[in-house]
DNA sequence: CTATACTTGACTGAATTAGTTGGTTATTAC
DNA sequence: GTAATAACCAACTAATTCAGTCAAGTATAG
């Protein structure tokens, strides 16, 4: 899983379209004006998110994006993954001899490391759902920076700064 | 935050580096030769983990960098912070005027959305230390794609399906 | 002094990002 | 039917980042 500006992009485009369903398909033009985001990009995000099965299109006047799925059933790690093109994240390509170390472990650990670390924050991403976002956003619009920290269950180890607000 | 095989790289190193602690300082064409990364590019990389005081160098011959830190203190999200440069995530720059949508919300949902969702993954990234990383390498040098799913405790919302291996 | 090894800076080709231009289809409304 | 709408599609572009090279330094051990 790669991590920049594009799948931030398509996260807030997949928001925005989130917090107007209901009320027939969305244009892009619509979330383009919205969030400020150049409409030929959008229609490159949309295309892949097409493909990946998270909206379905309706073409013509009246036309536009709905959600593929309800709210609770796409979470950002769906959007990401299908925005992102994968990561090679591996030299060797299934060999077993990637090492001059003298020979103390046969696979080189950068392969297998990050793929599960990967895992864990695909894992993590998979548990931010879109209705969790629609709900935070109408219920909270202006919200400060520690508003959503406490999304997910689970960051029970360590205890945040004084300063911090938990609102779940 | 950002992900891409830049920090997989640092990932790496550091982890090599940690597994070689205490023969003195390692060199980076040794890192280089053992992982396979350019040695020029680990310079690169190293220069900027030695502004963050993660590492520290020794010159001359002998020399090479050590942990600036007990392997336990150093986590994976250090490293990463270290050499990604940070992400704008914002269009509006603090101003309270970027919505053409009626105005139901003041500020654009896209800074502070992706701001917290940031910090959450970088918590959870905090948590994954090198020792355990470490550990993980010496006791089981060759381990299958799961081995390191259950590193962190926290996941414990979602099962996983039924072929995977909870090494923790 | 000299070899080692870190340090710095400038530079490069390739890939990716973000965006543009210019179309083509499909569908609705008139 | 024709005009308007809006999804689709392909090629192309400027800017940035990635990954790596090259060439100089500087500090230190022996």
């Amino acid at each position: 899983m790669r991590l920049t500006t594009k799948g931030r992009f398509a996260v807030t485009a997949m928001l925005d379209l989130a917090l107007h369903a209901g009320e027939g398909p969305v244009t892009l033009s619509n979330i383009a004006d919205r969030q400020k985001i150049s409409l030929s990009y959008l229609e490159q995000l949309f295309a892949k998110l097409r493909r990946g099965a998270l909206v379905e299109s309706v073409r013509g006047p009246g036309g536009g994006y709905n959600l593929a799925r309800p709210v609770d059933q796409l979470s950002v790690a769906d959007i990401i993954i299908a925005v992102e093109e994968p990561i090679d994240s591996r030299q060797c390509e299934g060999k077993e001899n990637c090492l001059g170390d003298g020979g103390e472990h046969r696979r080189c650990m950068t392969h297998d490391l990050w793929e599960s670390l990967n895992d864990n924050v695909i894992q993590f991403l998979s548990g931010v759902k879109l209705s969790e976002l629609v709900q935070k956003q109408r219920t909270q619009p202006v919200f400060g920076p520690a508003s959503l920290m406490k999304i997910r269950p689970g960051n029970t180890t360590k205890r945040r700064p004084a300063g911090d607000i938990v609102v779940a």
